[in-house]
DNA sequence: AGGAATGCCTGACTTAGATCAAGTTTTACT
DNA sequence: AGTAAAACTTGATCTAAGTCAGGCATTCCT
């Protein structure tokens, strides 16, 4: 199943201080030496194909993975097959905290297409993180952010009109792709919308629904996965439940 | 506001290893040693008044907390003064990780009734951190449940009915209270109908509803906020949505 | 290239749960 | 103790969103 996971692609491999990513995955304030330290212990440009876990829950924690291209989804699924996707990691993200509580992961982790992934093992990771200080904290940072990407995820789910999550999720990749130099007017999403539904906690048709009628309100441009963000100020204007 | 949290208790304070939570807030495997060094840091029975904030949203994360008696909630408010609540944290659990990722909470943690915490200072934290592995791993562990903890309550939105969300929660304190050597059977709710409504995503008239559904049915007996649980496993089998 | 399967959209209908309204009980305050 | 406020429940009504059904468009496979 997950087997066909390839061992490292010399060919791409690229340093961490020349990777574009390394802004985002990198601590900071690491001094020269420790920064050999990591990136010698940092397996890199795995590639993950299309539908294939990167993990599973119950696996043995081995790895935490940082997104260099592609996209990974998280989601739990239950004894009757369904399922609740509960984040989209894409080019900078870090995947697999979820395995901190019991050294096996707690959910599973699916390429939505075909990703290519940093791999910094546990044991690495553990040693890394008690040697250097700038690493133990910059994960402690990492895992803030995802505790407080769930959170917002909580709040969506829990106080909003489906119009307005749809809303609020765009504006949220627009902000993020900003923040990362793409472009926040237009981009791809890389999951189906049966995915996206899911994760917003809503059926597929309604999800379709309201992008035909952000469309029609001439606030998006959909074109299949590719959206244009014509109106950011009223798409932002919709998403009413923004934090005090 | 919050002004009315009071300097340490020296009459409540107990030794942690005195203290009946150790088994849960304590990292295993510390030496004697370890033991002194992170109990001499620790700030015991700080009061918190019902109603009161043990921090707020943007406040500056002095400290993680453990719940040594009462409950505490912690929510994220919208401009319009809507909540989400987030989670509930009864004794035994440690509230505080929200600030990882700035340095400063991200959301606000109100007392539901009286509630002493024992506080651990940031700086504290950073530096047994960094100088005792057992910590630093039993701190992670933590994160991990509370990463854990979030995924089932997304779970709990995205998928359940109604009905099943309130069995679920239901279960999910019995088995808490049952692997802390409480009842299971018959134990006290720490929050309001409102808080729990909000809590489940839904509203406060449904939960009452649901309460009342199940008590005709013959699965709990409720008494305002006294629940005692008839049929567990009828209890348990409403939660269709157990992971797999 | 052709066929099957998947992905996506739109319309018609149904329903779970929200909202509105009112009454009772419990708690909080002077 | 007495009053006001908050907490909880129940009933009646309404609606947002789910479900069902059908039809194109796109992708995947041989």
């Amino acid at each position: 199943m997950s087997s066909s996971r390839v061992p490292t692609n010399k060919k791409t491999a690229v340093a961490c201080n020349n990777c574009s990513l390394s802004e985002l995955c990198l601590p900071r304030g690491l001094t020269k030496e420790e920064l050999t330290r990591l990136e010698s212990a940092i397996d890199k440009a795995i590639k993950i194909n299309k539908k294939d876990y990167l993990y599973r829950r119950d696996d043995p924690h081995q790895a935490i993975y940082a997104v260099k291209s592609g996209s990974i989804k998280t989601s739990l699924s239950t004894l009757e097959g369904e399922e609740q996707i509960l984040g989209f990691y894409l080019p900078g993200d870090l995947v697999g905290f979820d395995a901190f509580a019991n050294n096996k992961h707690s959910c599973d982790a699916q390429a939505l297409e075909d990703t290519f992934v940093c791999e910094l093992n546990m044991d690495s990771f553990h040693e890394l993180c008690g040697s250097i200080a700038s690493m133990r904290n910059g994960m402690m940072r990492q895992v803030g952010m995802e505790i407080g990407r769930e959170h917002q995820l909580l709040l969506t789910l829990g106080q909003m009109r489906t119009e307005e999550r749809l809303a609020t999720f765009l504006t949220g990749i627009a902000e993020r792709n900003q923040s990362r130099g793409f472009s926040s007017r237009e981009f791809y999403l890389p999951m189906p919308r049966h995915d996206l539904a899911n994760y917003l906690g809503m059926a597929v048709e309604t999800l379709s629904r309201m992008f035909s009628r952000l469309q029609e309100d001439g606030i998006i441009s959909v074109n299949h996965r590719l959206i244009e963000i014509l109106a950011p100020e009223r798409l932002k204007g919709l998403g009413h439940h923004q934090c005090r």
